[in-house]
DNA sequence: CTGCCTGCAAACGATTTGCACCAGC
DNA sequence: GCTGGTGCAAATCGTTTGCAGGCAG
């Protein structure tokens, strides 16, 4: 799918750049490109795999820094999560999350009815809000399948992810 | 405030490491403690700091062991934000939030119409949902006082909090 | 007693920074 | 050409782990 067909979010980036005079480089692109492609919710380094085959040359430290672009051109935004590496999300619009408290994994929620709640009055103590979303905590399919009804008040710690071992001699 | 007095929260912790027959020490006293005492989220760092003073020999290990059980035992909860470190409340019945974008500071929020919003159907995902909250992102009184309204659309990366510079010959 | 817990030091994983070079515009 | 971007290596920060005592029950 699409070699030549360029999404609403690249041009949205292209835009953004132009607005601000910030050079569109062939990583903005490729990294926003990765990000598009995906509803996974990526950490930065998955997004540095992802495109590690088409840019080889492409540095760890140059994902941190585009990802920190996007976010702040808007193009794409930090999701909040209880885990220990930030991830990415390119849907920019109001969506809601399900997190699943034992594997961490996160799911794209659309619930209209949650999308138009009333906006609390936060006056009292001067917060401007500029948008929301819901979270839903709770146990993903998979994880319900793996540990059957016997599961006790205490959940197992999330299994660590890390980044597939690399570098360090591992001794 | 109470030296004497035990904390709602403090019974429970008692109550929770009975059932579970885990030893109640004084670290996890303290610690659960300072959680309470405090509304602000604070990091494992933060608490560190905070509990130091009146047990000098204690570890930052500690600290994140001793969280890590208090989440577990369902007495504090980890809360979801976009930031690097993670941070603690001892709130543990639902409520929401207020997400600062600029310093990422975290308010507390009660709306009870937000505690009673419908669960969604999510059984097409096979998700099943335990409890949620609402994530509110915007800008603070301070920040929106220091920054005035021309603020551009790039936030400014919110100032890194460090762990107040210790160890490490710093050279 | 016995097992879980703590402190310490070191390992680790995620992210940032300093610097020299390179690429959009 | 100027300005900001990128790659590399090393530094940092937050968090976890291995191991030798210690303490609650």
């Amino acid at each position: 799918m699409s070699t030549t067909q360029r999404s609403v979010e690249l041009e949205q980036l292209e835009a953004a750049c132009r607005r601000h005079r910030l050079p569109l480089t062939v990583q903005r692109r490729a990294i926003l490109e990765a990000l598009v492609g995906r509803d996974d919710h990526p950490t930065a380094d998955d997004i540095f795999e992802a495109v590690r085959s088409r840019l080889p040359e492409l540095s760890r430290t140059t994902v941190y820094r585009v990802l920190d672009t996007l976010v702040r051109l808007g193009v794409a935004m930090k999701i909040s999560h209880p885990a220990a590496s930030t991830r990415f999300d390119a849907r920019t619009e109001r969506h809601h999350h399900l997190v699943c408290v034992h594997c961490e994994k996160v799911m794209d929620l659309d619930a209209p009815a949650l999308s138009r709640l009333s906006i609390p009055d936060t006056r009292s103590v001067a917060f401007e809000i500029s948008d929301y979303s819901v979270h839903f905590r709770g146990t993903c399919g998979a994880c319900r399948r793996s540990r059957g009804r016997g599961a006790s008040a205490i959940p197992a710690p999330p299994a660590r992810r890390g980044r597939a071992r690399r570098r360090r001699t591992m001794r």
